[in-house]
DNA sequence: TAATAACTTTGTAATCAATACATTTTATAG
DNA sequence: CTATAAAATGTATTGATTACAAAGTTATTA
């Protein structure tokens, strides 16, 4: 299925800019910012708006496409890998990493519905712990 | 054991202001914001400044005396609590819940170290969902 | 006790992610 | 082709957070 058939799926006009914003989510699994996300589709795209990806992630986290992770206090990642899985984000590089977590057996309060499920752990990355 | 004793033994000298806004939060887990300790706080300490809320609630994050909530994109949340605990966050009232949950089995890459590890919910409470 | 140093608190100014909004552009339907 | 809706853009604004310097407080040492 192409990325243009996924977002139709979710009722979301495939226009180019919000493919172009799709595709490069799907082939960069680094949880990239608006601000990275922006700065390198600029190139290909010169008429590209901040707003415009800040548009685009809003309707694609709230649709589903994507996460949107809130691991980091200062700005908010995302994910176009829907797929359950944790999210380590080093304190010291600040990069963030996924690893395997199985669904946490939980407790929600009667009457409680949940749409997504996070898990965020913090700490420190072999690369920063190695080279101290 | 006090506030104030509890704050010593993590090294954090036990002044007025932090005594008090330890104090809060223990008292109101609600997981309030910046913004609201700063408001409820202000008619009793009426030379309170904001910064000194955003100083302390750091410090205490640091020195694992509280926990930081980035559930939210906006603004961060503190809970006293540090015991392990899921929260979750409704949609509609954006009121943060406790709810119990199991320390997740994980596989994080070797040589990766976790300090902290947070589970994080989001959909629509009770109250919001009955009144629909 | 006085003097000094270290720490804490405060207030203003600056930063910066995110949003609001009006305008322009593009796509779709009649 | 025209009218309408949807998407994209750019500027201005908001608001949480931080930087920084000054003022206040507490601890330490002579």
């Amino acid at each position: 299925m192409t990325s243009a058939e996924r977002l139709m799926e979710k009722g979301i006009r495939p226009s180019l800019t919000r493919v172009m914003i799709y595709d490069y989510l799907l082939s960069h699994r680094t949880h990239p910012t608006v601000e990275e996300i922006y700065k390198e589709l600029l190139p290909k795209a010169p008429t590209l708006s901040k707003t415009t990806v800040y548009n685009t992630v809003k309707l694609f986290s709230q649709e589903g496409v994507i996460k949107m992770l809130t691991i980091e206090e200062q700005q908010a990642r995302f994910d176009a890998c829907t797929d359950h899985h944790g999210h380590f984000l080093c304190n010291d590089c600040k990069k963030v990493y996924d690893f395997d977590v199985d669904v946490p057996c939980d407790s929600l309060p009667e009457g409680f519905t949940a749409q997504t499920k996070e898990i965020y752990y913090t700490g420190s990355c072999k690369n920063c712990l190695t080279s101290k």
